[in-house]
DNA sequence: GCTGGCAGCTTTGTATACATAGACCTTGTG
DNA sequence: CACAAGGTCTATGTATACAAAGCTGCCAGC
């Protein structure tokens, strides 16, 4: 693995999880000594980390972690909508019926994983990673699918500002057994309807159980 | 300007005028020489074009320019209009009446731009661009924003594969200017519409006139 | 004659040294 | 005492030298 990409996974990590707050300056020359690379490759995954909007440079001060405010998470929850409601609806069209008749029967088993007391919910969210690659592949568009990966990558820091408790889990994973099931029975309007419906409460949820910095 | 933005500025509009064609091997060395400045800030360049999907690593043999093959034209234009149709409904909702009521009386007069003698019609296509920073503007919501702005760089690509006649940049600018009404009208589902309309021409006129390389 | 491996060469990946520009602090003047 | 101008210092931007990895073509063995 290349240095650059080493770094970039790293800071992007950091920034998703939180560990580097918004508005905390990344210095090239502390940060290249910190993962132990020098400052060429850090420079590269600065570049990564602002066009995905992870980052931003603040002329002449270095690249700033970029914030996310309340009204944010509303304009991402917009786009979000538009975005996966289309492919939900793509999908119905054109995905393979079986594939989604496994995760939906996977889905609805999911709340044994949720209490299965895994603190970071791995196998939970690897199985709705699993829905959304399904998606990506069935919708046969990769601008569309390119789109929503550089969506997800916002969300993950959003998600991480919510209470995910077993009982949103839970409730969460029967509104993704309805889209799976949407789709395998070929419904686009139906899958979108379900999409909408899902990114509604999660949004609901996330501005009730938001904890301000 | 630094050395890296006039690279990438340089080797985009080449990319997008079809300068270099798809397949195009961009080695370091060369571009570099080509454009009279370092590796280190082509390298940065040529990240960025990657980004966008403009070029792609060819894994030890350089980057190469990506093409557009009629798929990928039919998945563009499937992501554009759900994008500039939610933007369009959006605008309708929050936009300034009086901005886009300007635009579409300038956008009724565009046959007397056409007609000109502009062989690069660069004032009609100013004008369809004001009309998208206006509506950029409009939604208020950055996010979709950027995603239309990343999706505008391969559109303008496409462009230059279509004949773009008289006859059809007429009948264009009567389209935009339907969606500027729309707009002004504060009719979410008519700009949407109107955007639809729009889009659906636009798309089998490229595709009754694409020349194949 | 074909195939597999090795050597050389070209290419990208990394490190570091240097240039440059912007910000902050200091100092002087009003 | 406040504001402005200049200098210095620290940051990024650039260039180049070096390292490593992959492709290509040749040669030998089967």
């Amino acid at each position: 693995m290349r240095a650059s990409d080493k770094a970039y996974a790293a800071l992007r990590d950091d920034i998703i999880e939180w560990r580097l707050a918004p508005g905390t300056v990344l210095a090239e020359v502390e940060q290249s000594e910190r993962l132990g690379i020098s400052r060429t490759p850090l420079r590269e995954a600065l570049s990564r980390l602002t066009a995905e909007g992870l980052t931003t440079t603040a002329g002449g001060r270095g690249v700033v972690v970029t914030d996310i405010s309340l009204e944010d998470i509303d304009e991402l929850f917009e786009l979000r909508e538009t975005l996966e409601g289309k492919a939900a609806a793509l999908a119905a069209e054109r995905g393979d019926a079986a594939t989604f008749e496994r995760l939906r029967n996977e889905l609805c088993q999911a709340p044994s994983l949720i209490s299965a007391g895994d603190p970071a919910r791995h196998d939970y969210y690897g199985l709705v990673g699993r829905l959304d690659t399904a998606i990506d592949a069935a919708i046969h568009n990769s601008y569309l699918a390119q789109a929503m990966r550089s969506l997800r990558v916002h969300l993950v820091r959003v998600r991480r500002l919510a209470a995910d408790d077993a009982e949103r889990l839970t409730a969460a994973a029967a509104e993704h057994a309805a889209i799976a099931e949407a789709i395998a029975a070929g419904n686009p309007r139906l899958a979108e309807a379900a999409t909408t419906l899902h990114l509604h409460r999660s949004l609901s949820h996330v501005k009730a159980t938001h904890t301000p910095q």
